[in-house]
DNA sequence: AATATTAAAACATCGGATGTTTTAATATTT
DNA sequence: AAATATTAAAACATCCGATGTTTTAATATT
């Protein structure tokens, strides 16, 4: 006999490799299936060719077949094979371009392609604005220790403009968050880590895209500068503690102010492209 | 005229919102176009689709047309309509199901579909396993500290098994890198934010998928054991600056681990299913 | 009441016809 | 000779209709 404790450790390792199985009865089958997912021709295709790519076996820049030549290769039928191109593009892996030296091309995925793959995620998921600022002030106050250290004159220049632009801004519409979007992808930057560079710019564009608020209120704009400003000049002066202090103050500034001004005077961006004033 | 800055400035704004335009001699044209992207039937198809979900005219579970009705409404091929719901489903925003009552469905996008995107996107940018372990030092000691405070007995009683089952693995093959993921997934759930359990659970992924590297000797086993049994420790205890120092702890230990066993004994997984000797 | 059969709806696959885009090669003009 | 215009071909884009397969609801049978 085992234990009851084993049970409950079989009971998870169970459940992390294999679906449970009911049988009549509600009981379990005495062995166990992995689970098979129905096998279209496409998916089938699609599959063969993203593993060749993660395998490295197909680089940036290759050609596949032609929809004809391919399909013949497979022994399946063109509309079947575009389908599986047609996927492949969806995933951002594959170029496909019309014309006489035309064709499927491997490409590099790019940061839009996640950037939406992750703005449907979390349209669903409709995280609150305190989630989106909390993983700032996990991600983002570590972000500017780093950049005090590494920061260079031409960083502070670009922040400074940056700063200067917003303020600039005749009433606040135009802009600013895209410019907000491009200070803070900066820093970022600065760090020289892809992913975090990654996360961070896509928790800003889910933000941006899925709670749909932009401010355009002269006061919230003035305090989004002075936060800015504060930031930089902790930078300028290479204070990591400051720096961090500074990013901390901004992201809660933000949200209170995100917060606060729900139904106020704010811009609602539709589809993240068209902006009408409320 | 304008001064230096100035010209500073509106460069930065034209960069943020417009594609530069060549001309003949490289002067830029006197007026700006935004661009626009070849119109495929089936893209402004997927577009519209996307659109309608993401301003909530549709639901999860809201059925579509069928492919043939939706083709006629839309006053398109049979086939580009096809393609369109076959593009919606590599979103993972459509469920298509064969059969009589089957058809297309709206569907919520599941976090494999992003991790895969997420995959696919790092594969290319091949960020160095400093990268990945630097974005956990920045989440994860943060996050138990989060479990220090909100951790509930059957939380403890979970990770507790979880040590278990890993500790019991009889030569540290099966299931190691699951029971880690499982680990870490638990604790970040309990903070109950959704953005930082998808990425804490896609950083994971990702270094599985494209490092391929998950260890198998059991020196280094017994040290993720350690490390996890000194996080729950802490958890235990409500104690949120040890369990930070604990995680932290953890994760430098493993990054030294992966980075000493580079070619060791180690587990290499094909496509994140097979796993193989070395 | 349980089981087996059948019919219909909807997707899956196929193959061919026609249209469009893009570029390389060629011809024409200056 | 250089610039421009034309042409041809390759490859994708779209359309259409036929046939196959899957799934389920309805019906028939046991």
């Amino acid at each position: 006999m085992t234990t009851p404790n084993e049970n409950v450790i079989d009971e998870l390792l169970l459940n992390l490799k294999y679906k449970t199985l009911k049988w009549r009865d509600g009981e379990r089958m005495g062995f166990k299936f992995e689970t098979v997912k129905a096998n279209r021709i496409s998916q089938n295709i699609v599959e063969q060719i993203r593993s060749a790519i993660l395998q490295g076996e197909l680089k940036i820049g290759d050609q596949l077949p032609s929809e004809k030549e391919f399909a013949k290769h497979f022994g399946v039928s063109k509309s079947s094979l575009r389908e599986a191109y047609r996927v492949l593009e969806a995933y951002g892996l594959l170029e496909i371009r019309q014309g006489m030296s035309g064709g499927a091309f491997i490409k590099e995925v790019d940061v839009k392609t996640v950037k939406d793959s992750l703005v449907n995620y979390f349209f669903f998921q409709n995280p609150g604005i305190r989630e989106y600022t909390q993983i700032r002030t996990f991600i983002e106050p570590q972000v500017v220790q780093i950049c005090a250290k590494n920061i260079t004159p031409e960083d502070i220049e670009y922040l400074e403009n940056n700063i200067l632009a917003m303020e600039q801004e005749p009433d606040g519409e135009t802009f600013v968050s895209d410019l907000d979007s491009a200070f803070h992808k900066k820093l970022v930057e600065i760090t020289g880590n892809k992913i975090i560079s990654l996360i961070v710019e896509s928790v800003q564009t889910a933000l941006i895209n899925i709670k749909q608020i932009v401010h355009t209120d002269e006061q919230f704009l003035k305090m989004v500068c002075n936060g800015h400003r504060k930031i930089v000049n902790a930078l300028k002066e290479n204070d990591p503690e400051n720096a961090s202090k500074a990013m901390i103050e901004h992201i809660n500034d933000v949200e209170k102010g995100m917060l606060a001004s729900k139904g106020g005077s704010m811009i609602i961006t539709e589809k993240g492209l068209l902006k009408q004033k409320h």
